[in-house]
DNA sequence: CTGTTAGCGCTTTCAC
DNA sequence: GTGAAAGCGCTAACAG
């Protein structure tokens, strides 16, 4: 191993100079300057992480905690992690991993280990363990997602509401006067993912506004067929759908209308939501809002190193507006009753 | 920040006393063990990551470095980085995530700044980047999945020769004598992915070796009616395949047999192979010999630490024996066309 | 069984 | 513009 000691002596310099040559600190004269990279780069050096971590009070490490339930959709959270650890590495961290029933024991140990300078919390409930955590530790953190208590926290996601308040008023705009919002499965309801139950908010309040008919369906099945079946039966003539659900629900969706004699656009619209697309399959032939790590990640990490660099205060809430993606998937309202 | 001076104090001990009695490295009292635990626990002392690392001159983490090329299957992907991950912490390790761009770049930096002790390596490629880096490494490095060179490397992986043997073994017993295996897309394959090489070479192999008529099939869409279409032209009467592709030709498979009369098991067997499940959605109704995991990783982590606390030398391959699940999908083979 | 001490390799005052 | 030196907080000889 060369040190900066090796480094010193081969350029016939303090290792203060290496130091402040290396890292540019100080003015050094350009003379200098390339004396101690000729020689860093001779004898191969780099600088240990541990060493420079010790003395310097900061790893350059952040970490990312998703606890990754039975139910996630892990092409997604893989999609929000990725995003994180390639955002990081711009802002010139590296990103620590940590999952499942460690995201949140690792979470509290690697901020009292000191072993990361801050945290990003994905996959986020209603009421997550680790806000608790993230108010009393020493070391910012930055949700990607909304707890229902968001005081003290520094919070970006997409903004559903409005998200879902577009779609509506887009149906609304070609005619359609009955929606349906196919939503998540009661399971993930149940363990208190809070998107799901903000969209299905969302959605209930902007169609008493808009006086549409509506119903909210969480599927029962992976499959589609359950899902429009309840819809079918709750509300006949529904010719508008929002559609946020797990991917399979969505990939079965256009055989199942179909197997109800319905196709879209013609009979029936579809707008996606709120929902992130898989990067190794095409895309679902709706209209879509879609929750992108594209949109949130970078504004996290923005978030997250400002809290680190800047000391800055936490306690912003950034709601990302949502971009509207057309794929010709909703069409002017039909009364299929008439026909 | 408390330190090990302050739990020395308030214990009345030595520093060292405090280092041995909380690492348990040397025999220490009873009493002044619990003295210390005491004395730690009231001041909430936790050793700092990076004095340890630079005193001990390992950090205890590991990095998994996982290009992630646009065609990956993400869910199955996640899948494997967790599981290092949580392997990992099961050796009391964490896990610096390197993706993409940075899989490869990332791996030096980790190394030369000795940022961490020892690397786990996905995704790999037949002519693999991370090799070359690899064999010059100061830290070891183990490979899940097998590059085509693997001289003085550490890899595990499914064997997927076996898999491919076990698969077709089983439907020769079955009575088929017509095989065709849905392998993977053409793209996959230029890229240099090398399992979809191995088992396309494995797959015509055992053919040939037992007279099989066979044809290897790469799907030219996400859909698996052109993979179908091609198969029942090029082998018009096959009653047996081997599925080993994407996710998407996998969950079409049926409804694209069905286009075509043909149900399973009754009129065409099906088996999976090398295939990783995705735990969100239900698994697909074939029998399997899947590439799981939860058999690789931990066998991936434990020749790793042992690598790196034992200081072994590298060059083991491991190939996993597959497992068979039995889902039904495979009947005696009639002739359809004399029915 | 416990204490003393010399580093680990770097950053950063402080002094020139 | 450059150097000397004091740590950063811990581990692991070495010594008793």
């Amino acid at each position: 191993m060369t040190t900066i000691q090796d480094v010193a002596r081969e350029a016939g310099v303090s290792i203060s100079t290496v130091s402040y040559a290396l890292s540019g600190k100080r003015t050094i004269s350009e003379n200098t300057r390339k004396r101690v990279e000729e020689a860093a780069q001779r004898l191969n050096y780099f600088p240990r992480a541990a060493a420079r971590a010790l003395a310097a009070r900061h790893n350059e490490i952040i970490a990312v905690t998703t606890p990754v339930h039975s139910d996630t959709d892990r092409s997604a959270h893989m999609a929000f992690t990725m995003k994180v650890a390639t955002e990081a590495r711009k802002h010139n961290y590296d990103t620590l991993l940590l999952v499942q029933d460690d995201a949140v024991e690792g979470m509290r140990r690697a901020a009292e280990t000191a072993l990361v300078d801050g945290i990003v919390a994905l996959d986020v409930d209603a009421d997550d363990e680790r806000t608790g955590l993230a108010r009393t530790m020493k070391i910012p953190v930055v949700f990607v997602g909304l707890p229902s208590d968001t005081s003290g926290l520094t919070c970006v996601d997409l903004d559903f509401d409005q998200a879902i308040r577009v779609a509506i008023d887009r149906l609304i705009a070609a005619g359609h006067r009955t929606i349906g919002l196919i939503s998540h499965n009661e399971e993930l309801l149940k363990r208190g993912a809070n998107f799901p139950l903000r969209i299905e908010h969302a959605f209930r309040q902007r169609c008493a506004e808009t006086h549409i008919a509506s119903a909210v369906i969480n599927p029962r099945s992976p499959d589609a067929h359950d899902a429009v079946n309840q819809l079918l039966t709750t509300l006949p003539n529904t010719t508008g759908i929002i559609l946020s659900s797990s991917h399979s629900v969505g990939a079965s969706l256009l055989p199942a209308l179909a197997a109800r004699g319905l196709s879209v656009p013609h009979d029936i619209s579809v707008i996606e939501a709120g929902t992130t697309p898989d990067a190794s399959t095409s895309p679902l032939p709706f209209d879509s809002l879609p929750l992108d790590p594209n949109q949130t990640c970078p504004v996290a990490l923005d978030l997250l190193v400002d809290l680190i660099e800047h000391q800055r205060k936490p306690g912003d809430i950034i709601l990302v507006p949502p971009r509207y993606e057309d794929r010709h998937s909703v069409a002017p309202a039909t009364d299929r009753h008439t026909i």
